[in-house]
DNA sequence: CCTGTTTCTATCGTATGACTTTATCCGGGA
DNA sequence: TCCCGGATAAAGTCATACGATAGAAACAGG
């Protein structure tokens, strides 16, 4: 499951060292590799394990510190912090998690996340959007019909057209839950890839649906048709879950 | 303003040097001193104008990059990174932003999101409450009926109530939204601690209400209530935000 | 034998200086 | 005018040293 995620992480560049620290210390964390409590390398070890400076490896671990992924404290080590901690709406720790491939629960849970914001932000974006708010909405729109099913600018059209509903909600912190509802939406495209064109035109219907309630400036029927485009996503995306882990179970078996 | 917001920030370590470097470029970048796009001290003059080591400082940086407040790239510089890639919802940004002084757009905002989710997670509450959710929901609720009015363990208990209420949802993401609405809470408490009985009174009956829907498992109503309740606080916050514009417009003159 | 105190030590925190890498700027040449 | 390449400035990385602190172990007293 090496899908690479590009929604807008932190635009830190990769092949700097103390990230490549950082990516390698959170992926194992998320992955449970590294246990709630448990102490990561030592400052001095480190030489042996992964051939990096102090510097380097402090300040990727100061790095997830301010993601609540680890806490340091002199003499009793760095430990991994307990999952209650993590900002698990950063933009990066989402990342990682996708990265991980993330089980059904977690998915659910975003896409309950998704159901709660969405529709509100829908309503917000019909009444406030403005011109340029919808012409970017509706270039979106454009992008995802006219570019073939689940490639790279269909899926980027994609992203952009919840994007740019949540740009017109003028509500800053509310377009911070954009990035996390983005990679939901990018990791569902993924499983849906390999698929026919059913789930395709079926979404596109119901982006079409919600983009006019957006053009009539009518909050409620933006609302209620962004409600009806989470959960058919939903409802898809968890059908090609169980289709998976039935797979996963006959092979193994 | 200085409200010290103690919602659950990074339990980082305030006395460290690196942190409380943190801090100050932190309140400067969200006070708008250090507009977007603004260069940041450079790594070798900082001996004369905040005298810490470059290792200190660069690990500050780290931190604040890792909350999207900052850019960093060699030659050019590190400069402050434009609004839109801020972590709004990082309980440390969030409590930056409290330090200096929110403007009541901000506060609109927060409360806006506040009502679109915390409805939806009373509902879940509601559904999924375990009997030891309750028994933290209830022991939260009598800690604001039991102690004087904006006392300090009152407001803990409050945003205690709202945190065990997300914490009820088994829902990990959306839980990650609990101390931005904690920190709007708190804000909004700090606000009315000045005023009479008379906010508090009202909110308090609000909680039970809300606390007794979940009693009952009865999603729809929790959620109604929850409306209700945010409504409330968010017209009671509106008025004297107003009030105060209209002293501080007072006093100016 | 248990408990409280002291000392010890491992580990993080901070400082410093040197060197490397990278991106921008600028000037020369096609 | 455009492209290329070197100069350059700033961040990135490394190695080392020392300070501070919280556990652990040793020790003293009951």
């Amino acid at each position: 499951m090496q899908l690479h995620v590009k929604v807008r992480a932190t635009r830190l560049n990769p092949d700097r060292l103390f990230s490549q620290v950082a990516h390698r210390l959170a992926v194992a964390i998320i992955t449970g590799a590294s246990p709630a409590g448990a102490l990561l390398p030592n400052e001095d070890d480190l030489k042996g394990e992964i051939s990096v400076s102090r510097t380097a490896y402090r300040e990727a671990v100061k790095f997830l510190s301010g993601k609540g992924l680890v806490e340091a404290r002199p003499k009793s080590g760095t430990r991994v912090a307990p999952r209650e901690t993590w900002n698990l709406l950063d933009p990066d720790v989402l990342a990682w998690h996708f990265k991980a491939d993330p089980n059904e629960k977690f998915i659910r849970d975003l896409f309950e996340l998704r159901l709660f914001v969405e529709p509100s932000a829908a309503r917000l974006a019909a009444q406030r959007r403005s011109d340029a708010d919808l012409r970017r909405i509706e270039a979106a729109f454009r992008g995802m019909a006219e570019n073939p099913p689940y490639a790279e600018p269909t899926v980027n059209a994609d992203l952009a057209f919840h994007e740019a509903i949540f740009a017109a909600t003028r509500n800053p912190p509310l377009q911070c839950l954009a990035p996390a509802v983005c990679a939901t939406i990018q990791w569902s495209l993924f499983l849906k890839a390999p698929d026919d064109q059913f789930f395709f035109t079926a979404s596109l219907i119901d982006h079409e649906r919600v983009l006019d309630a957006i053009v009539q400036r009518d909050g409620d029927l933006a609302a209620a048709r962004m409600s009806g485009l989470v959960i058919d996503s939903l409802n898809s995306t968890l059908r090609l879950l169980a289709g998976r882990a039935g797979a996963d179970a006959g092979k193994t078996a």
